[in-house]
DNA sequence: TTAATTGCAAACACTTTGCACGCTA
DNA sequence: TAGCGTGCAAAGTGTTTGCAATTAA
């Protein structure tokens, strides 16, 4: 999401209230580094003594998937769901199985292969996610890197 | 898994106890078409009329993931786990986003790319799972698939 | 016989929902 | 002031766990 993205006028223009709550939330994506999930922006919130609750969070960043956004997506080994600007439509992840961090990679090799597999298998393909495993190099320091 | 798999003599193999349940668990997964859910294998056991408790087929689904008999993983946008045979370490599947079909994908784009960002990053990389989403033929003949 | 395995029910983690009150527009 | 948005608590999923009864070895 853009660094000076006018919150107020994009809930407006959505046919949304605008709420001290719905700015803060939407504000946790500016100049946003990595995928969050709607605990870690409940976290931040409190930590800036935003008053807000879960369920609002979770609604929020529905709304904010619904309106395309921000995108919702899960990692394989994690129950929870993240969330992160939507900026391309698909997504490439590099997932550290250490420490859990999730970092967004921008190159796609995957433009040729889909339009391969479409003729192959007859599907309509839409896009694709992409998630790469392995540690960093913080983790590969350790010897058994588990959180 | 291959079509005659010696479930008895794997289970003992690995120091495990061979009880029916584990049997048709595991038989569930003989010549096995596509990813399940471990509702999905207890649903297919109540309907062979062999009685599990869904607990049990969590916990064999597991215990058979940590022996690398299966693969385990999610996919975006649906919160349960998916077992699959572990044939290759890696997984790739097709997603119908209309009847929710999934359906393995064998030839794997990645190997080059993989060690590409290995060495942009850093990082060690040790596996990937991509998912590429669309409609199939049949979801691509209804005007709004979604079930 | 006895330790592993099962079924059951309760606990869990994450997410969603119903409802009454509060606050934008 | 009308109705959307919020907080709260309760309900929902999918999954895991503790424990006593059962069963393979």
């Amino acid at each position: 999401m853009k660094e000076h993205f006018d919150c107020e006028a994009f809930l407006k223009k959505s046919g949304f209230k605008y709420t001290k709550q719905r700015e803060a939330i939407l504000h946790t994506f500016e100049d946003s580094k990595r995928p969050v999930t709607a605990e870690d922006v409940y976290m931040e919130l409190k930590k800036q003594g935003v008053p807000v609750n879960l369920s609002t969070v979770y609604r929020t960043l529905e709304m904010m998937t619904d309106k395309n956004l921000l995108q919702k997506f899960g990692i394989p080994g994690d129950a929870r769901m993240f969330f992160a600007p939507n900026c391309t439509g698909h997504r490439h992840y590099l997932v550290c199985m250490g420490c859990k961090k999730i970092l967004p990679i921008e190159h796609c090799p995957l433009a040729e292969y889909e339009k391969a597999l479409a003729k192959e298998t007859s599907y309509t393909i839409s896009g694709h996610s992409l998630d790469i495993f392995g540690y960093c190099p913080d983790c590969q320091a350790c010897t058994h890197p588990d959180e």
